[in-house]
DNA sequence: TTGAATTGATTAATCGATTAACCATATTTG
DNA sequence: CAAATATGGTTAATCGATTAATCAATTCAA
């Protein structure tokens, strides 16, 4: 069965296209009250659908945003999506989403995947090496907001959190003891999100013996357990994840090596886990104000598409650090 | 700055916009060497990237699926999401998505609105009371896989799991000593696989004194808290929880209550969760065999895609029972 | 040498909706 | 009563890519 088109009705009708088409978008026009009572009598008897694809062609506009993140599947990330999903449709927008498992090759797939799309503008959380890619879409006009990360030397749209202050405070908290040694876990990654965070333990832990430990993405399960084993070996009486994903991975070996928490060594992470709540002794982690970050980005994109203005933003929202029995 | 398209090539080359596009997608047809190369050049000059609206209002089809799951931050649909993403990348699909909320208005809004976006079919996770939803996509013949529920009354590409099996699996060894008073928590839902897991629970607790409380997928926080209640009245000794989303709200509150599991009460649940592995005495849970069941759901849709077949499949996939300390 | 076959490329219709520019009638108005 | 103005509609171009049908020039065969 054939789709209804603005031709069918026409016939039906027995007028032209451009009749149809003027009572149904409701254009000011002249046009008989008779002749649109029944232009919209037939339209809905056919269950007629407008074809988004051929207005998307004659306007330019496909009413699309296309989300790129690290992976959907972390709940970070999919908690985020959530929040752009139904403020997009606030504006009438639809999303379409890809993950780029922190590959910048993947990323820029996607960027062109979704550009040959004519995606309207994207959200993007940037990767490494990936800022070809952002001077591309500056190039090309492309409107899209940078969300999680950016980076300092491209003036962009971005909408973050104040990295280096959560993890500041975090970990001051966490190292009250003077002199004492303290470890941190991150990625081995040059994003200034990562940089920021450890800035910021850095900073808290001036007094103190550190130690860091920087895992790729791609082999957390990998090099989790050695890292692990540096801390231990290095007496670390209180550790600092960068990230949710490496504290769940952390705390499944700490637990194996039945380290007690926060007795033998006290913890704390960024971002927070559904899992955080239900350890023995629950975690204390930094909260990102998810809601907060995908409205604003909805929000910049939107103002940059619907406006001519071309002045960049960067808004920074506040993160909130959770105290919780692992830290104290 | 304007995109690039095929004319630009033309008029720079010299030559129709038909040549063009005979040569840039490799239509064997006679085109002479030296204009191939020079066209190729040019468009690799001007980093023409083919407009797949364009394309898609020609051919009809967008290289698109619709995915509609209950709710994208849920980890379930958030994992199934991602595999998705990738299988249908595989055969250059893209994935558009949306969250039901378990509501069919809703539902019914988002396929519409896929729909006029052309996209050349949907898996879904059905709501209750959505068949006419599905009826109107047997009518229109637009291919549509159902995933995790589906209607028996309709003969249509299904991917779910065996729940009643795996349901009475897991029950039957949670609840081991007859006579005794047990209980599940699930969704005051009718549709087939909550139906299947209350009639597996059921069936493995004949012997037992059965308490079932149904709480509604919109207010779980406000209706947890007495659905538990009652069961601690009821002295339940086993609890059988329908969903990870349930039992991490039911686990909040019986932590609340300072309840022992397993020695008070034993527990297990469907789904998997991050915080099972955390929580003190691990949570037994029902795994479900993610990966497959969105392979298996792209497949069917490909193949409902790519031939004439019209008949249509029920995959029934294998659930697996982990059992760890909460149900001992 | 003439007709047939081959090569290289163009024309124009098409997908479905939009919209500026017209074209008929009918109705006013001076 | 002729000219101006409404009224109710149609025509045709457009967005960008595809593709059947066609054309012109060249080469080949008989």
């Amino acid at each position: 069965m054939k789709k209804v088109s603005l031709k069918d009705i026409a016939q039906k009708v027995g007028v032209s296209t451009a009749t149809v088409s003027y009572v149904l978008s409701n254009k000011k026009c002249r046009v008989g009250e008779s002749t649109k009572q029944k232009i919209r009598e037939i339209a809905k008897e056919l269950n007629y659908q407008p074809n988004q694809i051929a207005k998307s062609l004659k306007s330019g506009k496909t009413f699309t945003f296309g989300l790129i993140v690290a992976d959907i599947s972390n709940p970070f990330f999919a908690n985020i999506a959530r929040v752009i999903e139904d403020e997009a449709a606030k504006h009438d927008y639809t999303v379409i989403f890809g993950s780029s498992d922190e590959s910048a090759q993947k990323s820029w797939k996607l960027i062109q995947f979704l550009q040959n799309r004519q995606v309207d503008g994207f959200i993007i959380v940037p990767t490494e090496n990936s800022e070809e890619q952002i001077e591309y879409l500056q190039k090309q006009n492309i409107p899209f907001v940078l969300l999680d990360r950016y980076f300092p030397q491209f003036t962009t749209n971005n909408v973050v959190i104040n990295n280096y202050e959560a993890a500041f405070m975090m970990v001051s908290k966490l190292v009250q003891k003077p002199k004492s040694n303290v470890g941190m876990i991150a990625y081995k990654n040059s994003l200034i999100h990562m940089k920021e965070r450890i800035r910021g333990f850095e900073e808290a832990t001036k007094k103190h013996h550190r130690f860091i430990e920087k895992i790729s993405f791609a082999a957390i399960d990998q090099e989790i357990g050695n890292a692990i084993e540096n801390m231990l070996e290095n007496k670390v009486e209180a550790l600092f994840f960068a990230t949710n994903t490496l504290a769940i991975a952390g705390l499944k070996v700490l637990q194996q090596k039945q380290i007690k928490i926060p007795n033998q060594l006290k913890m704390a992470s960024f971002d927070e886990s559904e899992a955080f709540d239900f350890f023995y002794s629950p975690i204390s982690f930094i909260e990102q104000p998810i809601k907060n970050l995908g409205e604003t980005a909805i929000g910049l994109l939107m103002s940059e598409i619907n406006s001519t203005q071309t002045e960049k933003t960067t808004k920074v929202l506040p993160a909130k650090c959770i105290e919780r029995a692992s830290s104290k």
